[in-house]
DNA sequence: GTGCTTGCAAACGTTTTGCAGACTC
DNA sequence: GAGTCTGCAAAACGTTTGCAAGCAC
């Protein structure tokens, strides 16, 4: 349900199916194999915020020997797709999930907490952006770092 | 002349010369290196967005075979002494600038342009994310991605 | 002289790439 | 069979660390 901000809808698509990516990677001359296959079950059982390394364990437990660079490649594809987006989170790795899912994320600097931010909290951010510097804003892709309620 | 925008006064130091600093870090049992006057001066020259690749070439311009090393060691503990911060502009190198200096980022996706965006532009999200969340932000840490009026 | 700092080399964690073989269509 | 995709190994990238020598105080 939450919506980019004021993206171009061709950024984002309405994907609800494993089968329903696949048969968008046909349609690009791409081939449904079966780490292909796995990973969007794992992507689309999940709630996000999966590392590649997470995502790769997880594809693993049902297919062993796939490899992480093949996991990547897959994600990157999926990327250029619309399908899914990565967003950073903090100095580590990146959190990949469906981009249906995508939301902002506030991270405490102290305590490491991560909280997600409905995309209402960005809207006067958004608009000021637009309208005095011509900037659409992607709030999504990196967090926002801070201090949490306990950590003051 | 930009301050953060809720952060607790000790966060961010008015410091205003590379003397300043060595003072400070003698204070604290430091010692002032010929790496680190330098590297202060070039921080104090530049207007911000070095990489520590760039630092490490400006420093070297003046005082050749400091080591790369030494200028992670020599930003870090600026960094703890709260002198400079480094944030995110991209999927690259950190960029580093003093403290006094810091300011949000936005970036376009499409063609890399970077915005320095004024803090009042975030007033709002960081009264909401207080307000509703309990959470204090600090926008400058993690660029903003988006697409600038040109790539639209 | 004490002990902080440095250069070097080597490691780190994450991500990318070159290649030959395996697979999908 | 054509062309995509994979596993593996190796490299790339930015950054960190262990160590012995070097320097500030």
């Amino acid at each position: 349900m939450s919506k980019p901000l004021a993206l171009p809808p061709s950024r984002s698509l309405a994907i609800s199916s494993v089968d329903e990516v696949l048969a968008l990677v046909r349609a690009r001359g791409g081939r449904a194999t079966a780490s292909r296959r796995i990973l969007l079950e794992v992507l689309f059982e999940a709630d996000g915020h999966l590392s590649a390394e997470e995502l790769a364990q997880a594809v693993c437990a049902r297919a062993p020997d796939v490899h992480i660079s093949t996991i990547y490649r897959n994600l990157e594809e999926l990327q250029r797709m619309g399908v899914i987006v990565h967003s950073h989170l903090g100095h580590g790795a990146a959190a990949y999930q469906l981009a249906a899912l995508a939301h902002a994320h506030l991270i405490c600097e102290e305590c490491g907490a991560t909280i997600e931010a409905p995309d209402e909290l960005f809207r006067p951010l958004a608009r000021a952006a637009r309208d005095k510097l011509g900037f659409t804003i992607d709030p999504h892709h990196f967090a926002i770092l801070g201090h949490c309620e306990s950590c003051g």
